[in-house]
DNA sequence: TTCTAGTAGTTACTTTTTGTAAGCTAATGA
DNA sequence: TCATTAGCTTACAAAAAGTAACTACTAGAA
């Protein structure tokens, strides 16, 4: 059926996982812990668990683990996941010259 | 709640959309018919007419009917579709330099 | 040893979105 | 009138997302 390129696909399945680029965006900018990415991002906890994990078996992110008190879980971009910096990047241009201020907030409709 | 840049958030909401980032690698390689897409991509006829409304809405596709006989109708990327390439390429080399060609048929699990 | 506080998740359940297949519309020219 | 091209609509099934309450682990206090 698909003649594309296999990989590409992969990866488009990857990253155009519902909220995986925000995710990408917030790790971009240094570690991260779950409950800091929970009130950054429009994102319940489930979810947010289910693509860490996602991200996590995929290589992209790493999870480390400081015993503290209390515990304390740090998230990183691994350099797998450091490597998609480039394409966040480009999205945020390509966002800041093309997407309007007025249609921030528009739902997108079919 | 969130804090992002808004801007990021909807071209997220736009380029992740499942099938988005297929499409938009078709119709980097040149104008394309509904029937052409739908049979290179594995979508099925009521999303792809979906995803290309949605896309014209957005005015990252334009559409373009030919009064020929049978009437032929061209889908193409308009300025703001065309300036995506960039994102577009960084995807394909990530995938090329990041996805092993093992795991390409993988399902993305939770 | 039981209690409480502070993370970091998990579970059970509901709602929404996506996917599929089949049939429908509309225009054209033989 | 019939086949062809291009796409749309409907009805239903499957998957994903959203929500809120609950659990697990640790460590110091009572």
């Amino acid at each position: 059926m698909s003649e594309l390129c296999p990989r590409f696909e992969k990866a488009m399945q990857i990253i155009s996982k519902r909220w995986v680029g925000l995710i990408l965006f917030e790790l971009l900018d240094g570690p991260k812990r779950f409950s800091e990415m929970e009130s950054n991002l429009p994102v319940s906890g489930r979810l947010l668990s289910d693509r860490l994990k996602m991200l996590e078996k995929e290589g992209i992110v790493d999870r480390n683990i400081y015993s503290e008190f209390p515990v304390r879980i740090e998230y990183t971009l691994s350099k797998k996941g450091e490597s998609l910096r480039p394409v966040i990047e480009d999205i945020q241009s390509w966002a800041n010259e093309w997407i309007g201020s007025d249609e921030v907030d528009d739902v997108v409709e079919k």
